[in-house]
DNA sequence: TATATTTGCTTAATCGATTAAGCAAATATA
DNA sequence: TATATTTGCTTAATCGATTAAGCAAATATA
């Protein structure tokens, strides 16, 4: 293979019979170099076909211009188009991203955290994994002092910048939408309390239902894992009760979807008998049939924010107490699962 | 903050009163150094919190152990599950992964690989966009003397290592499976014909159809960009000719789950009417209804032979001509949308 | 006992880019 | 004209880890 060592500042600086401090001061623009001298380091540098050592300058500098991003799994629609709109935003700033998976385990996250500290990254932005409740791993990363953001699945308790959307409000937003469709015996198929974003849905699900006046029972808030499976499980459970809900709001698509084939299989119809309503707005979703109502949590914002947020932390040497808390407006994607 | 700085070989050195090169060769374990020394040197280490300069020993040792990964996008189920067994293989042998996504774009593909050059990956792994014709990026890559393996979506003749399914078989086995379900006249909604991977699928077809002594017709055979949107227009095409198919085989999942829509919409009973067959094995293939047969292709796999693929090559200095051409065998999964 | 080898380290250079400090020539100001 | 400032560079040190070369002491071999 072609083994031609790279082009570094120093053969420019030989072909110009100059300094390679000036040239490198010449690339960075540098007021006083003179304008010719720097057209012609530009010309060489074309020539020779010279590419930065990044490594080099990330040592000298004490930075690496990398910005590690962990999330849960890249395989959902919606972190993947966080990740997205975070890349946009950090590329245009001089970041690169290493993008790690944590799989929901607690022990990979670990692992991530270590890995990207490891590869010198100047911050990290993260989705904890639902097993996620010892946050040491988190607070290493603080006190290394680099940037840490959280965003969806983040926990108050870290004291870091973070951005998501309103859950409590995006219940509310739910029950309203539910009760104007006229129904009375609301359910909610929950996630896991200990999890913020869930808990706050599930407070949001409870102090609706009493502005309302609507019967709140124990056996109409269920806690679930908010798998597809669960889902199934979970519906089947609401649907012996000897007073069935006429609407079930469920905290995560997948599960909704799962509850959702339960009910088609019993024949029950929706959303005529009974309303449904996910979370998420994964694509899956309005592709189904009846389509899922669900609620959009403006992933390409929340990525862009997050992206924002690192680099405004980034740039301000003094570090600042104040920490960013960006609480988004969800949207509610009304469709046919309860639309009737 | 705290802004205490990291702790660097020199400090161990100091502490020991030994020179940071003894340090460094301690650490390695090298057989030049008494373990006595060695003891020292992990005690004071683990006392003082060491933790490696990645990058200092990346621009000394001329290597960064960074794997650059581009591929279409992240949020597929295929893609997301190579890149996890691709991560696990590459950790355990002390590499990191970037991974980037070319969005079916071949400039946003083109500017991911003038990112991962700059940050001095020490090979490429990547599944080319749809639109990617002009190789001369990856010619780019391959002058620099850097392993650059493809998967899925690979191109013969850049002559490089590649691992993916055996397309062209895949489609015997689906045309096979049709058959014994006493289809009759098979079409099929390919990918562009430009793309290897969907070429073959499309050569298999045809082979097979002759084979078997099956009409071969011109219009039972479209080209798609498989898109659920195209899906649907292409399933609309076939409908309307005046001897219409009474089995598809689609080259994609969600181009597969476009032209269920349609046959839904229609009232055309799935399987009973007309059989349909996608690839991909996408999640929601077996969430829809009715089901949709489909085709595994083996992503844990192929993300583990990837990456054992540039482990290899990054440990031969010695550049050998010979590639890898890892074609594996597919797997047929057989659902309700073609099982009667 | 005399020489050869091994052990266990040190010294000094290096990977490229960057930057503080400084210097001479050119230009501006008093 | 004399001094101050600006311009356009150079010199040398630096970011940490690594490694070739080498040296003295310890050990092995003839």
């Amino acid at each position: 293979m072609a083994n031609k060592k790279r082009t570094t500042l120093k053969d420019i600086a030989k072909v110009l019979n100059i300094s390679p401090a000036a040239v490198s001061k010449a690339m960075h623009d540098d007021s006083r170099i003179s304008d010719k001298t720097k057209k012609a380091v530009n010309r060489v540098a074309k020539e020779l076909n010279y590419q930065p050592n990044h490594i080099a300058s990330a040592l000298r500098k004490g930075k690496s211009n990398l910005v590690g991003v962990i999330v849960p799994r890249t395989n959902s629609n919606f972190f993947s188009s966080v990740i997205e709109n975070m890349e946009e935003v950090l590329n245009k700033e001089g970041y690169n991203i290493i993008i790690t998976q944590s799989n929901e385990s607690f022990q990979k996250e670990c692992s991530n955290i270590d890995t990207l500290l490891f590869t010198q990254v100047d911050g990290i932005i993260a989705s904890m994994a639902n097993e996620t409740v010892d946050l040491s791993y988190y607070e290493k990363v603080k006190s290394k002092g680099i940037p840490l953001i959280l965003f969806d699945r983040g926990e108050n308790d870290l004291n870091v910048d973070y951005v998501g959307i309103d859950d409590y409000e995006s219940s509310h937003m739910i029950i309203k939408h539910l009760i104007s469709k006229g129904c009375k015996r609301i359910a909610h198929i929950g996630g896991f309390r200990r999890t913020r974003i869930f808990n706050n849905r599930i407070r949001g699900y409870v102090d609706a239902i009493h502005k309302y006046n609507l019967p709140h029972e124990d056996h109409l808030l269920l806690e679930s894992s908010l798998t597809l499976e669960d889902g199934r499980a979970k519906m089947k459970e609401l649907l012996k009760l000897k007073n069935p809900p006429d609407a079930v709001y469920v905290a995560g698509d997948y599960a909704a979807l799962g509850a959702l084939q339960v009910l088609n299989e019993q024949k029950i119809r929706v959303p005529e008998d009974i309303c449904l309503v996910g979370f998420g707005n994964e694509p899956f979703t309005s592709l189904v049939s009846p389509s899922i109502s669900t609620v959009n949590q403006h992933s390409n914002e929340i990525g862009k924010i997050a992206a924002e947020t690192f680099i405004k932390r980034i740039n301000t040497d003094n570090w600042t107490p104040k920490l960013e808390k960006n609480i988004l407006k969800s949207e509610l994607i009304i469709r046919s699962s309860s639309n009737r």
